[in-house]
DNA sequence: GGGTATCTTTAGAATTCCTTTAGAATTGAT
DNA sequence: ATCAATTCTAAAGGAATTCTAAAGATACCC
């Protein structure tokens, strides 16, 4: 499952999509509506969150556009508590649910879970590109038909291959993603090659294809081409 | 789903409603024993709210007349944070779980859920996972054919992962489930350690398999592969 | 082709995380 | 109130992962 965090508190942001992380869902974040506005001209998602009240533009205009542009997805509302006009235009305007800061992670976790659930999703989340597939849910990676067992680094790099398949991703974006704490050890990317190596040895000794393609002085592509 | 909300704080018991409504449960209101009797004497229910503390008659003695006439209601109690012998005697008395006021609307929303969640395993209430069968309604656990005495804390450890089997649940997630009411113990979480080799220790002994896998970094997974 | 920058691979150090044990604190039962 | 059982805390030791460093390989540019 796919969300997409639009949030400007740096910090929120981080500590949701730290969280739904762990709850096996798949995060991008957008600290603003113009990086909000690129992802969802790209992207599909399943379910979306909005924070209405960001200071760089009309949170109720956003949310018209994705009620047009991403049918599929749940959309969940954001609000500071007092911004009760917000609220009711929000959920005027089809967003599935609301919910009020300061609000606790489980609190949103279920209610992004009741949002799926009257969407009828499956749950099940499997991301698959050829003879690899990956489940979400079981964090287990199948190649050929049997599962290979990765180390959580090697984990992440592989789906973040997988989700941005076909597509150029610098060492910079790599090391943002999968470090996102700590971006200012940015001097030196040697562990990424450390990771990258070991997840391609072992995605080799399964018998897949080598999708992890060096582009060089540029980034990686995962692509069968 | 149908849910009768036995409560006499009119403003709660209408929040409450309004917030199942949301969550698309169908809701009858009782304020008060006499008409929950009424209620109760016509229609079935899956699942019944009941606060135990009503100024208007015995709560208990409802409680038994429920479990009698409406065997398939799952029974969740509400009841002042003191009121500890209420809660106990529920439970005895087939209550399936209970939880004290003041609550967020969305932990009873995840406990009427979990309620449903274990009366919908075919009825028989017996979770099965190979030699491994967990009896919720007399909470015993069977491996191999012979009965393991597990503590509470090890009975609903083993009874989340047998429910959420084949996912990773993190410690994070653990502990949500297990300790929802004190989030704050956050920073360690030694005490899952403890409780988790405890389990082992008793699953091991009584010969069945080790099903519950370690993920290094990531939690734990209970599984057969 | 030589030189430089970038990448691959390996090995081991450092770190983080997990297991286990023992005992203290808490809870519940008699 | 006392005793037994459970739960939690703390710490030692071990295991797995992650990071660092360095040598070798490859691609790019002139």
């Amino acid at each position: 499952m796919k969300i997409l965090i639009i949030e400007d508190e740096v910090e929120l942001l981080i500590s949701i999509s730290n969280f739904l992380t762990r709850e096996t869902f798949i995060c991008e974040l957008a600290e603003s509506y113009a990086k909000a506005d690129d992802k969802l001209a790209i992207y599909e998602y399943d379910i979306i969150l909005l924070d209405i009240t960001l200071p760089d533009g009309n949170g109720i205009e956003l949310l018209r556009s994705i009620k047009k542009h991403q049918k599929k997805a749940g959309v969940i509302i954001i609000s500071a508590k007092n911004s009760l006009d917000d609220k009711i235009k929000g959920l005027d305007l089809g967003a599935d649910d609301y919910i009020t800061k300061p609000f606790y992670l489980s609190e949103l976790n279920s209610r992004i879970k009741a949002v799926l659930r009257r969407k009828q999703f499956d749950g099940t989340s499997i991301l698959t590109y050829n003879e690899i597939s990956v489940n979400t849910e079981s964090r287990t990676v199948i190649i050929k038909g049997s599962a290979i067992i990765l180390t959580k680094k090697e984990y992440d790099l592989l789906l973040f291959f997988i989700i941005n398949k076909n597509r150029v991703l610098t060492k910079e974006a790599i090391a943002e993603h999968l470090w996102e704490d700590s971006i200012d050890m940015a001097d030196t990317y040697d562990f990424i090659y450390t990771h990258l190596n070991n997840l391609r040895k072992k995605i080799r000794a399964a018998g897949g294809a080598d999708y992890i393609k060096t582009l060089y002085g540029m980034g990686y592509k995962f692509t069968d081409q």
